[in-house]
DNA sequence: ATGGTGGCTGGGCCA
């Protein structure tokens, strides 16, 4: 069973290269964010005639997310079960106002496709923001899933966990994505009980999940690893590798991400 | 130190 995340960058601009990525790499399970589609213009049909169910829960513009699947959807949990989301409803508002999250239960393993805030700059509403959202994916893993349990959490984290995870630690003091308490926020996810199933198959440095489209950084080899994909431990029994398809982030109009899956005996 | 690219759009905002 192959179970992967691609942050997509639009599901609508980039539907062709994500449909060519399933028919290549034939995953079971994809979970998608950044779809930046409203529900209802979710491409349902173009998953379906590639043999895939599609689960989207999206408002539009911004964030969105998605979980295809060939082996079954069941128990469908969006937004942390808070409701629908309210786009443009203020930051600190409730139930939360963007939609970064949703769980399904695909194939017997529970997985939840998310997309964490940004963040922007430390010492912003939006920093704050991200460090709340992080709380709650935890508060809701606390309440609503189980250690002991196969599940997988998969997504755009918006976090490098380590120094490894940066092309250099020192261009990243004082911004996002590498700050401690960002830092300590994903700690407290496999702290939980999960394991970041890319490093431990890949202890090297210098693997990368995203890279700025300016600058020519990808073909500088400027990038971070900030998609994760966090399994539990009766998954991570059954993982026999992990690999981030860089060649998917080469070419025509790409997305800033590259794709990453985990393959289970 | 700055700006660079891309995807919403239909002017900025966001990443």
């Amino acid at each position: 069973m192959r179970i992967a995340t691609w942050n997509v960058n639009s599901l609508k601009a980039r539907l062709e290269r994500v449909e060519g990525w399933l028919a290549q790499a034939s995953p079971d399970v994809l979970l998608m964010q950044e779809t930046k589609l409203s529900d209802d213009a979710a491409p349902t049909m173009p998953f379906r005639m590639a043999g895939y169910e599609l689960v989207h829960h999206g408002e539009g513009r911004w964030n969105g997310v998605a979980i295809a699947s060939r082996v079954g959807v069941e128990d469908v949990v969006t937004n942390f079960g808070l409701g629908p989301v309210r786009p443009g409803a203020a930051a600190d508002d409730e139930p939360a106002h963007e939609a970064r999250m949703v769980a399904a239960t695909c194939g017997g393993i529970r997985v939840v496709s998310i997309y964490a805030p940004n963040g922007r700059a430390l010492a912003t509403p939006f920093y704050a923001a991200k460090l709340d959202w992080f709380a709650r994916l935890r508060r809701w893993l606390e309440a609503s899933a189980e250690p002991d349990r196969p599940l997988v959490v998969g997504g755009d984290f918006n976090v490098a966990p380590a120094d490894v995870d940066v092309y250099d630690p020192a261009d990243f003091v004082g911004t996002t994505h590498t700050s401690a308490p960002e830092r300590a926020a994903f700690q407290a996810l496999l702290d939980w009980g999960l394991v970041d199933a890319y490093r431990i198959h890949h202890p090297e440095p210098g693997r990368y999940t995203w890279w700025d489209y300016r600058a020519g950084n990808f073909h500088k080899g400027l990038g971070m690893r900030i998609d994760h994909l966090l399994a539990t431990r009766q998954v991570m029994e059954r993982c026999l590798a992990a690999e981030i398809d860089r060649d998917a982030r080469k070419g025509k109009l790409p997305s800033d991400h590259a794709p990453l899956y985990i393959d289970l005996r």
